[in-house]
DNA sequence: CAATTAATGGCAATCGGTTGCCACCCGGTT
DNA sequence: AACCGGGTGGCAACCGATTGCCATTAATTG
């Protein structure tokens, strides 16, 4: 089942035989179908080691999340598999735990075994990740770096929507629940925060950071409920669904008298209880593109790129968790 | 950053290079120190294509779900992670779509690029299984194959406890809500079901089969009502999470007119509306167990397995999805 | 009909490690 | 002094493809 074998079969040589499976053109009709059609009955699947060491080429990408379990990634992962499967790659997934030291030496450890990473969600400092990006065909999703091609999705612009929302519903005082302060999006979303409720003659309040995992939804409740404010817009849904729990306990009523927006509108976000106001991510279309934006250039490498980032939409999706603003 | 540079640099051979770091005790402690000291300050990472090609070892492995999206395999798939991880060895993710002719298309493509499989939820027919389990390292999630090891979680047993929980809450009719026919754990648990309820002289209706997403519940749901049944026990919770949404459609009452038990307490089991009451499957565990076997398996090769299946038990997490019998 | 060119297929080097085998050195035995 | 054996390290083959270069042959053209 080697490239030998199917060559001693039909009486050519090795070379030949992989010029028929890889350079049809580059060789004679008659030959390359006899060849062909020896290597589909002895069933011959080339051996990706032995390609990749002479080729370069390992018809692999990684994909590096931060945390396996954040329902976020699902889609992501999904979307990315579709894709590759597409181009007949396969995919590495890596778990960074949420560690950019773990990042970084991961990423070095595989560098040489795969064709181009997708970084989501990375914790990596910008400087790093432009040398990284130097040496290895990097896309990042959610992260903005000069020079690196990125899928982002356009949660700032929806985080302006969800304070639109809001105070046409009558709030007035808004809070920020923050996520990790090395995650870009988390201060992206901020800023996008800000600029609404400025043009509104507004202030939002800010809280965190918190982790990003239910548990850590408590204690972000409780501190939202201590800025006072009538509606909280938050880094995630994981987040917000762990910040409806802990307000359900305590009694308080949402969206009566708090409401709560997340972001990204995960698995669950619209049956968890009150369904969830948040902001609808195209996630597995973004798994998509980072694939494709990353194909297309290991396809062309030295060319510039047409586009170096995509920016995908995202819209607001009104549940039941965000309401009228309470009366004083 | 080849084995060479290091060669050069410490002006031994290749081969001394590479046993100073992969059979420490072959070399003189001064020369391995000389090496690995170069090999630190280069920053030497051992191509793992190269490796592979020579020595038939990958440090991969490959782990197949059926559905990436489904959030069972996300605790699955961090447990494998992490394992894996601490032996060293990456993570090869593969999408079956949950078709068994795409399942072994892939896994005859991989073959050669890991060093054995986990399949999770495999659709293959058993002696398929077989075949495939002869000619690579394989553990099956959740499928009982002779002669190939497997970690199953023993959702059978769970079922008996689900059943003895609505029998005493009054439940006479209870049914079985059928996923996908494939699916072995499918048929473990009906049988399981129908089992404990001969025990106390009931029979067990059985509707299905439905797809495992929540957009089947809905038929599933109605199906349901249909049998009549005060009670019903999904083959797992996305089909559940599915009826339940469904039922609160219709203005049913779980549980004051039907109870819904679910199996497996994924992601959002805990935070639909009502929580729901289900089997808990040691998932995370399960993934971890799976690869301790298949590198156990991988270091003693030629040899018979000690423990060719790992039970894992499970146990009933009651919530608010199961109540008393509606009196008639 | 000679000459130029295009199409085709083989040779052999190469990718970067791994590993069986052998040679050498050195201290310890008889 | 001859012998033995363990500890080290080098040589070279090998894993299975890919690919640059060249030789052969056939086709085209003036």
């Amino acid at each position: 089942m080697t490239i030998n074998d199917i060559a001693a079969l039909t009486g050519v040589a090795a070379s030949t035989v992989s010029r028929a499976l890889s350079r049809p053109d580059r060789v004679n009709r008659i030959t390359r179908e006899r060849i062909q059609a020896a290597a589909r009955e002895l069933n011959y699947v080339p051996n990706t080691q032995a390609r990749a060491l002479s080729s370069g080429r390992t018809e692999t990408v990684a994909l590096l999340v931060s945390d396996a379990t954040n329902p976020f990634y699902f889609g992501l992962i999904r979307g990315a598999q579709q894709q590759l499967r597409a181009a007949g790659h396969a995919l590495l997934l890596i778990d960074t735990e949420d560690s950019a030291e773990l990042e970084n030496h991961l990423l070095h450890k595989v560098r040489r075994s795969v064709d181009g990473v997708i970084l989501a969600a990375s914790r990596l400092p910008e400087q790093t990740l432009s040398v990284i990006a130097a040496e290895l065909p990097v896309v990042t999703v959610n992260r903005n770096v000069p020079r690196v091609r990125s899928v982002v999705i356009d949660s700032p612009d929806g985080v302006m929507q969800a304070v639109e929302h809001l105070v046409s519903l009558g709030h007035r005082s808004i809070a920020y629940v923050a996520g990790p302060p090395s995650s870009w999006a988390n201060e992206a979303r901020w800023r996008a925060m800000r600029t609404a409720m400025a043009r509104h003659g507004l202030t939002a309040a800010r809280v965190g950071p918190f982790g990003v995992s239910r548990s850590s939804g408590s204690v972000a409740a409780d501190a939202l409920l201590n800025t006072g404010a009538t509606a909280g817009v938050t880094f995630n849904d994981l987040l917000a669904i762990g910040i409806l729990r802990r307000l359900a306990e305590r009694g308080v009523d949402v969206p009566g008298e708090i409401s709560v927006v997340g972001c990204d509108d995960i698995f669950g976000a619209d049956f968890c209880s009150p369904p969830l106001t948040t902001l609808t991510a195209p996630i597995e279309q973004a798994g998509r593109v980072a694939v494709s934006m990353l194909l297309d250039h290991l396809e062309h490498l030295g060319e510039t790129a047409s586009r170096q980032t995509v920016l995908l939409p995202t819209h607001l999706t009104i549940r039941q968790s965000s309401g009228p603003a309470p009366r004083r």
